[in-house]
DNA sequence: AATCTACTTTATAACCATTCTAAATAAGTG
DNA sequence: CACTTATTTAGAATGGTTATAAAGTAGATT
């Protein structure tokens, strides 16, 4: 398995659960948004196999804090992750409710002219809302 | 009132709990960021009165329905509330876990490139994450 | 002014995504 | 294998938000 030294390099044990999901993740074509309760879904529907609800939120988190995956900073009852960790953008379908990826070249480059004291920038995100 | 008719306009009716909603939320020399549980504490504390809490949600909602708040986007678990109506932008202090307006012309313009059918933009929005 | 009707407020319950808990299980180590 | 520590798990708890339905209020009508 390709992802038992990704995890052990991260420190975190490739367990079966974890494999996994990392699966369902990482081996597809094109990265996707999703919310937990999607992943949950697709789990069990791409694999006929249940991961605890626990386990899906805490290997999530772990993947986050990682780097493996993004969250996305959007309004919803739901958190948004993506698996698409490039420095990118998005749009948010307000009917659809999905989010659609734009990349930095889509948008021009961005240049922030005010200065914070003592901090410095981590990340710089755009959501454009559309409306039919 | 000065609210009075600001809000027979927008078909909500001026009573007392709204009146002074808007004295909490529009009588201040500058703008402001909030959660709901900042805006019952500071009617508690400006007004000595207590206003209930589905009031002060269906008014906050009402508010933002008719244009007169803006909703940050931002994965919290609160959602937080922006009195400056204007289009702008934010940083956003991971650790202080506040809000700064960024002026749209403290933000170089941004050209989006990528369209999407049948859509058009509603709103561009930049959170700018902050770290030490 | 009294009456009527739709809107609003309110306390409280319900909702539900997320986090916590603590016991069972599995992984790594020697 | 024996031991330690990390992980999984079901279920409970949490907490922001929304729904409910009864009481109150605003504005219109007589
Ligand atoms: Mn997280
Ligand atoms: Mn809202
Ligand atoms: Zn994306
Ligand atoms: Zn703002």
């Amino acid at each position: 398995m390709k992802y038992i030294e990704k995890l052990r390099k991260s420190g975190l044990r490739p367990t079966k659960q974890r494999l996994q999901i990392c699966e369902v993740l990482f081996d597809t074509e094109k990265t996707f948004h999703f919310t937990i309760n999607d992943l949950v879904n697709k789990i069990q529907k791409q694999l006929n196999n249940k991961i605890s609800l626990a386990t899906v939120y805490n290997t999530v988190h772990a993947f986050e804090k990682k780097g493996y995956l993004k969250q996305i900073p959007i309004n919803s009852n739901q958190t948004y992750f993506d698996t698409n960790i490039s420095d990118h953008h998005h749009f948010y379908d307000l009917k659809e409710e999905k989010l659609i990826d734009l990349e930095n070249s889509d948008v021009g480059p961005i240049n922030i002219l005010k200065k914070i004291e003592g901090k410095k920038i981590k990340s710089i995100e755009v959501l454009v809302k559309l409306e039919d």
